[in-house]
DNA sequence: TGATTTTTGTACCATATCGTAGGAAAATCG
DNA sequence: CGATTTTCCTACGATATGGTACAAAAATCA
């Protein structure tokens, strides 16, 4: 299904469509969609723009191949950190080191996430792109509450806690480091914060003199 | 010492700089900053290039000038939500509030954050937007943090409450409703999300079966 | 080998963009 | 009123930008 198509009729391409594609997105993380030309892309890719024309079509539609390409990663990464069968607790923590370690990654410095850095400018008079980018968000809401919602089914959260609530903190904590990274921050800087951030989620881990709240402890 | 230096010598300005600043603003707030041009922002300031060059400068000293009009706006709305006369829950309540009717304000639609819908896409490149922007999310991660420690102070949270990872949640949720407003979410769907957010942060309004974990209950 | 197919890469075009020069316009001052 | 000062505004110029035409190149097929 997914096989090369084996020695196609015509002149061999001279670079990869993927690998391409992966740089095209590094252009756009660093300096935005409208910030960036196709001749930055056509440097950094080594396809002249002719041929990034018909490898991606115009500039609006390979932005919206790097956006897909981007959300595929994020998916992955997503459903891989968030472990069904470990804890919550190291579950959420899974998701936000891999995050940081996608917002802090790139040569000229920490670039945040693709989307949030570069299709929320574009959100406002891009109602394609705002689509996108809410869907993106949502599927990581999704992705939480129903991580949550297992856990509290197993009882690690108190019966009357809150899944899809939970689950916006949740987000809110990894759209702050999406920013902050972009902002300059340090990553031990947003590290810091995973722990307090946890602790409000899934209840208290190191149980203090107020005693744990929750079932887990 | 603000007086109006009347009547000076040459030929009177045409427009009013501080509108015309503000109506440039709302140009790169839609836009972003690589995506507006100088003939749009002339446009809508009804302000020519030379004009404009000659009253802020390029265009990127002009979008500085934005940049701080909006902190400036930001941080006297902050400073004035933040009542420190009244329970720390209604003063975080009223910063979301005022918040969320600036980020829904504008013709366009939902713009979100200014700094982060159009200064977080230059941070990367740009390390003059980048520190301003940096420097904003700590001002606000002070006020909270103040405000916050002044609640413990007075009781209204335990003694063993962290202001400043607190705040940095309290921040949290701000980052998430300037993303998700300028990504087409509706104002109610983020306005769902305060009370909850209250909860972990303030302690559960509503002391249900499990009893309120804080002093003020 | 020659026809066919597909990609490459230079050159080109129309437009956009930013900045600025330089004269006209509109006020005050003497 | 004339000189001076300040701003306005048209016009220009250099460069950037997105897209495309078209011939050369490099493969397969018969």
């Amino acid at each position: 299904m997914v096989q090369k198509a084996a020695a196609k009729r015509g002149r061999p391409r001279a670079y990869d469509p993927d690998t391409a594609l992966g740089r095209a997105m590094a252009v756009f993380w660093d300096a935005g969609y409208a910030g960036t030309s196709l001749d930055d892309i056509s440097a950094r890719t080594g396809m002249n723009r002719p041929s990034l024309y018909g490898a991606f079509g115009d500039k609006h539609a390979l932005y919206r191949h790097t956006l897909e390409r981007y959300r595929a990663i994020g998916r992955a990464a997503m459903s891989e950190a968030l472990a069904y069968d470990k804890p919550l607790r190291e579950a959420l923590n899974r998701v936000y080191d891999k995050a940081l370690s996608l917002y802090f990654s790139g040569d000229s410095g920490a670039r945040g996430c693709f989307l949030i850095g570069t299709a929320l400018t574009e959100s406002v008079l891009d109602p394609d792109v705002r689509t996108t980018l809410a869907d993106a968000l949502h599927e990581i809401d999704d992705a939480f509450e129903a991580r949550i919602r297992f856990a509290r089914l197993h009882g690690e959260l108190p019966h009357n806690a809150n899944p899809a609530a939970l689950a916006k903190i949740a987000s809110a904590i990894l759209h702050t480091f999406a920013i902050r990274s972009r902002a300059g921050e340090s990553r031990k800087a947003l590290e810091a914060t995973i722990r307090p951030a946890l602790d409000l989620i899934c209840g208290s881990s190191k149980p203090s003199s107020r005693a744990s709240r929750r079932t887990g402890g």
